[in-house]
DNA sequence: TCTGGGGTCCTAGGACCC
DNA sequence: TCTGGGGTCCTAGGACCC
């Protein structure tokens, strides 16, 4: 039977820093996101002192003092870079490989030819050693699930990591307990089942994975759509979401920040806005693709005024492009149409839509002079090149700013130990 | 009083993931 | 005082067409 394996690395950001900083091991360790404002990773021994994944950082400050907890600032960065380590030792050993995200690969074994009494110890094996090698050339500890379907590897893998005599590696399939097994999932656990479709459940007297499992085919769709009725076959070991294994250009492009402190002039939202679409304008050209819709969005607190905290604005642009002063001085024009200065910003944010491969660039009557177009491709170029070469901003546009007082507080962060040449590790004997 | 039927496209909103 | 960021997919409903 074909299986899935679904390889996750252990709590992934923190261990990231216990690579560079061995100290940190059998600590309570935590990683906070933008601004240090929630904790966004948690060592085992800080998810032993209840510290909830996105617990409010300031609500924590007691806890984090009486327990010793070490804290962090996010280092994506180093995290992305981590990532790539990992899934560069997976693609090297498995035959097909999905990057689902920066810290899980789905992945399928090379196939199977042996005696069938020895198919299930072949596959343990191969992942025992996937674990091994992982963890000996990047230094991040994984577990694996293995299953017939990707919802029921899922399930296998945060067995993996609840029960240590299984030396992170579980077998779900043809597993004699399976039943059992589903009947521990809650049913808000279940891959696919957020929480208003679990409250829904719930309301339906539906606990966990095994009563899913059984519910009913036709109140599932028509309750939860076609994508919960795959969740319940894939339950059942009917496999419906395949492997994905090469990565599709993104149909959207997001980019937003909260501020370091509030802002309530314009000034600064521009600078703050034309630094984020020159960071989704990057992305765009990356993946070698060109936007025809811009939309801006700026937020104040929601918490103080929470049906009136988001406002909007799009432009659809007269042909598709990738240059950055174009896309300012689009952003800029929608921001002016929303912005209000007796209120308090928190965030701004920039989406690109719309997205067409860069070589379908489709021309009209307002098209700029090839030349022109041409041109701008070059300096875009040159810009993207140094920033690659020299680090990010080492180029930037005016418009962003100088002195950026709306950028985010980082207090705890560590080096760029992989990405940065004057912050490598140094080691004295 | 009667006021079609079937199709496509677009958008907003709601759900989910990490 | 402080409560993240970046994505995808599906559906219902409205606009519009013949």
């Amino acid at each position: 039977m074909k299986r899935y394996f679904l390889v996750d690395c252990n709590n992934f950001y923190v261990s990231c820093e216990r690579v560079f900083n061995p100290k940190l091991h059998n600590k309570p360790v935590v990683v906070l996101g933008s601004n240090d404002a929630c904790v966004i990773a948690r060592s085992n021994e800080a998810k032993a002192l209840d510290i909830a994944m996105g617990a409010p950082a300031f609500e924590c400050k007691e806890l984090f003092k009486k327990h010793n907890v070490i804290v962090y600032s996010a280092n994506f960065a180093l995290y992305g870079d981590m990532s790539n380590r990992v899934m560069q030792t997976l693609t090297h050993y498995a035959t097909d490989i999905e990057i689902y995200s920066v810290d899980e690969a789905f992945l399928c074994a090379p196939h199977y030819a042996g005696p069938e009494n020895q198919e299930q110890y072949f596959y343990y094996s191969y992942a025992t050693m996937l674990r091994s090698h992982t963890h000996q050339y990047t230094g991040i500890p994984v577990s694996i699930g293995i299953g017939p379907t990707k919802t029921l590897a899922k399930v296998a893998n945060k067995l993996a990591k609840k029960y240590k005599k299984l030396n992170g590696v579980f077998d779900i399939t043809d597993h004699p307990a399976l039943d059992t097994i589903l009947a521990s999932i809650a049913i808000e656990d279940v891959w696919g089942i957020g929480s208003r479709y679990a409250k829904k459940l719930r309301n339906h007297h539906i606990t966990n994975a095994q009563e899913f499992k059984y519910t009913d085919e036709k109140w599932v769709r028509k309750n939860m759509t076609i994508v919960g009725l795959k969740t319940l076959y894939e339950l059942r070991g009917i496999s419906c979401f395949p492997l994905e294994e090469s990565p599709q250009p993104k149909q959207s492009i997001c980019v937003s920040r909260t501020f370091g402190k509030k802002i309530n002039n314009i000034l600064s939202a521009k600078e703050a806005l034309a630094s984020y679409v020159s960071c989704a304008a990057e992305k765009l050209r990356k993946q070698q693709t060109l936007t025809a819709h811009i939309t801006i969005f700026a937020l104040t607190n929601r918490y103080d005024d929470p049906h009136n905290y988001f406002r909007s604005a799009h432009c659809q642009l007269p042909i598709a492009t990738d240059y950055t002063p174009q896309l300012i001085t689009a952003a800029n024009r929608c921001l002016e149409q929303i912005f209000k200065r007796t209120y308090q910003y928190k965030k701004v944010g920039v989406i690109l839509s719309d997205l067409v491969p860069h070589d379908f660039r489709q021309m009209n009557i307002t098209t700029p002079p090839l030349h022109n177009i041409i041109k701008q491709n070059k300096q875009m170029e040159t810009i993207d090149r140094i920033n690659t070469k020299w680090g990010r901003n080492t180029l930037f546009f005016a418009a962003s700013g100088i002195e950026q007082p709306w950028k985010m507080h980082q207090a705890h962060k560590s080096a760029c130990f992989t990405t940065n040449w004057h912050e490598l590790l140094t080691i004295t004997i």
